[in-house]
RNA sequence: GCGUCCUUAGCUCAGCGGCAGAGCACUUCGUUUACACCGAAGGGGUCGUAGGUUCAAAUCCUACAGGACGCACCA
């Protein structure tokens, strides 16, 4: 045995031994004896990270504490699967990928077409993968690979199709023009989850509305407002009546305007009063749906004036703004102007551009509508009841069916469903599911009023006979990932894994992700299944520096964790993110930390060491004292709490029982006490010393493994009697 | 506007009714054959502030201050 342990050299050899055993797979286990064919099951999903490059720290929190649930749950005899893959991720690797192009041969998609510009996403998916498969080998990770999928794979893509068509049929999935994240950069639509708020400071203005004053930051949206709102208690403006038509001066000329009044009005803002451009603002376009008020398009899809704006149209509307304020000013219609505004401008998070809202045909998962769930596993749903998704995601976590941990997220999460609107599913890319609905090519008449049934075909496979042409949008990449927890496990077949395996036991993710991902599985699963995903949600924060900043690469506060476990080792790595952490909280980590456990990790390997040189497999009957008596019980106390710990998820508390407990009791305190009878010429009590020793590193070790696989399990495979015995599938108990 | 979290040793954080804890950093000592990626000893805290509940409060309640964040609004 070295004297020192080379985890650079052993934790790939050490995966590699794991992985050929096959018992990361439980149907293995079970065929070899170590989990009880009617043993119960304990089932999770990796979140697919995205294939848009590198894992990253927050990677391997997530990987280190999914696998200490797992190798906890197969050492307790559970059958035991965790299911590993990636995810397609559409708009972030396509806006990845078009940039990676543009920026070295200077093209953009348009210039390469559809089929070119798919075939070069595929490549870069697939190198991404590769990367992030030797990195979760890398961590320790006991994931199934037999069982590795990816949301755009064939059986993951039948699935896709089967759920957009239940949904469909259901009239759960709509059609219509509606309100929208329009993004002109990209130019495609984002759900509201997919943007980001940044502060900026404009000028506001207040115009000449007729007798009213209005205030706004966006004048150039102004050209097509004929409806003026008030709030119908506001007395201000008692003597208009709702209806009321007034001509008023405006900027190009005299218009009809509109008296509403309306309860979407704040009083306290501004004048009380506003105009609306429902094209161009969801307040104003629920306004304009709930009084039936006409709609016009002011700005196009690039962001551009149209004709309605005279002089103006073709402008950019950044460029267009100024001028049109001066426009107002020398029109007579302004009435003053503050500088410094502050609001927030709405961004597409995943690199794109500034949010223009635009009215846009697009499908939409209508999250109100009732719908017959005819069978019924979600407890406050009975089987034939009607129902809403709404409802239904409400449900599981109400009923206490789904716990989500830490508690204070469940409110967090209801708070969510409350402010839910209708979830845009559309998408103007070309990554991704494409949207299984075909139209007639020769029906010009598909955006019209005029659409009939006959137009429009949905289905799992393409129709039959010519002339049908296939939306060319994509789906959203939740859509695929919502159904994740059993597309995996091969629904829509009933198969064997989706039967024993689903619901799956724990959803362990970051907190960040709670509305894009665990509330969507919860939808899909509860429409699709009748039943929750999950049992558990285990949500983990964000890892951050030491100093509590975000990592990002601008800041070069990025911590490599590929790296930092070649320089310290993936157990040390693992736990470093794992100790000194409460679920929920944010993890903060630094190399001095991960040196830390390093050292702990070498503590372990010596000790180890030192219990193995002096054991000598004697025939003397050992004659043990009440102080050998006395540290096994600690030890088997020790077990107890770790075991409670874990139960819990309170993995914090756990590795760090485990950490002081054979740190500071074991090697600095039991072992010294010991040194003297390991090598006592009185026979029996040597032997004594030496097996109460054994014993006490035995059962540490077994405990260790759930969080520092690989020394644990070199060490194990060196313990007397243990040789070609995997510590992976030795029975906790 | 609605809501959540954080404030504990120099730094990063656990603890969440019953004696103030850990890691790192710091000080002193130690070349004892497991380990210097070590050992022994030690210094360091009005647990953000002010009230309240309680036999007992870092922990529960209220208010305030500072910080981070979520949702909504942003005419």
């Amino acid at each position: 045995m070295d004297t020192r342990y080379d985890y650079q050299f052993l934790e790939d050899k050490i995966y590699e031994k794991w992985d050929k055993s096959g018992f990361f797979n439980p149907d293995v286990c079970v065929k070899k004896g170590v989990a009880r064919k009617n043993a119960k099951k304990f089932s999770i999903v990796l979140p697919p990270p995205n294939v848009t490059g590198n894992l990253h720290i927050g990677h391997a929190a997530m990987l280190a504490i999914e696998d200490i649930m797992v190798r906890y749950a197969r050492m307790n005899g559970f059958k035991t699967l965790w299911i590993p893959g990636t995810d397609h991720a559409a708009i972030a690797t396509q806006a990845k990928v078009e940039s990676n192009i543009y920026k070295k041969e200077g093209r953009t998609r348009h210039d390469m077409g559809r089929e070119e510009f798919l075939k070069r996403v595929e490549e870069f998916a697939q190198e991404s993968h590769d990367n992030i498969v030797r990195q979760v080998k890398k961590m320790g990770s006991s994931v199934d690979w037999s069982r590795e999928a990816y949301t755009l794979d064939e059986k993951r893509s039948l699935a896709v199709r089967t759920a957009f068509k239940r949904m469909y049929d259901e009239g759960l999935i709509y059609k219509g023009a509606r309100i929208v994240n329009w993004d002109p950069k990209m130019q495609t639509t984002v759900s509201d989850d997919e943007l980001e708020y940044i502060e900026e400071k404009v000028p506001f203005y207040y115009l000449k509305f007729g007798p009213f004053i209005i205030g706004t930051a966006r004048p150039e949206t102004k050209f097509g407002d004929k409806y003026v709102v008030m709030h119908p208690d506001d007395k201000r403006y008692a003597k208009y009546r709702d209806g009321e038509k007034l001509e008023v001066e405006w900027i190009n000329g005299p218009i009809m305007a509109t008296v509403i009044k309306d309860k979407a009005v704040d009083m306290k803002f501004g004048t009380g009063v506003m105009t609306i451009t429902p094209w161009h603002d969801a307040t104003d376009f629920e306004i304009a749906e709930r009084r039936r008020l006409d709609k016009e398009q002011v700005i196009d899809q690039y962001g551009k004036l149209l004709p309605l704006a005279g002089e103006f149209a073709g402008l950019h509307i950044s460029k267009a703004r100024p001028l049109i304020a001066e426009k107002f000013k020398e029109r007579g219609l302004l009435q003053k102007a503050e500088e410094n505004y502050t609001h927030n401008v709405a961004v597409n998070q995943r690199g794109g551009g500034r949010i223009e809202p635009q009215i846009k045909e697009q499908w939409f998962v209508d999250v109100n509508r009732e719908f017959l769930l005819k069978k019924s596993k979600i407890k406050g749903i009975k089987s034939g009841e009607k129902t809403t998704l709404k409802k239904m995601m409400k449900a599981a976590v109400k009923n206490g069916q789904i716990k989500i941990l830490p508690k204070r997220f469940e409110k967090v999460y209801f708070h969510w469903i409350d402010n839910l609107r209708d979830w845009c599913i559309s998408r103007q890319i070309w990554y991704g599911h494409r949207i299984p609905v075909w139209y007639k090519s020769n029906s010009k008449t598909r955006n019209q009023k005029s659409k009939t049934s006959k137009d429009i075909y949905a289905g799992v496979k393409p129709p039959k006979g010519g002339g049908w042409e296939q939306d060319p949008d994509t789906l959203d990449t939740w859509f695929s990932s919502g159904i994740w927890t059993f597309s995996t496990l091969g629904w829509p077949k009933e198969t064997k894994d989706f039967l024993e395996f689903h619901p799956t036991s724990v959803l362990e993710t970051g907190y960040d992700i709670l509305f894009f991902w665990v509330a969507r599985m919860i939808l899909m699963s509860g429409y699709l299944l009748g039943e929750v995903p999950f049992e558990k949600v285990y949500l983990h924060g964000l890892v951050r520096d030491a100093q509590g900043r975000k990592m990002s690469k601008s800041l070069g506060n990025t911590i490599d964790p590929l790296s930092m476990s070649e320089m310290y080792g993936a157990d040390a790595v693992r736990l470093s993110l794992v100790i000194g952490s409460a679920p929920g909280n944010d993890i903060k980590i630094s190399e001095d930390k991960i040196r830390g456990y390093r050292n702990f990790a070498t503590k372990i390997w010596n000790a180890s060491r030192f219990v193995l040189l002096n054991y000598s497999e004697t025939r003397t009957k050992p004659k043990f004292t009440a102080d050998d008596k006395k540290r096994i019980a600690e030890v088997k106390d020790l077990k107890k709490r770790v075991s409670r710990y874990l139960d819990k998820f309170d993995f914090n508390r756990a590795g760090d029982s485990l950490y002081h407990y054979f740190w500071d009791i074991f090697a600095d305190k039991a072992i010294e006490s010991f040194k003297p009878r390991l090598n006592s010429d009185n026979q029996p009590d040597r032997a004594a010393a030496q097996e109460t020793v054994m014993r006490m590193l035995r059962e540490q070790i077994k405990m260790l493994h759930p969080f520092m696989p690989f020394v644990t399990e070199e060490i194990w495979g060196l313990l007397p009697g243990n040789e070609g015995k995997l510590l992976m599938v030795e029975k906790w108990k």
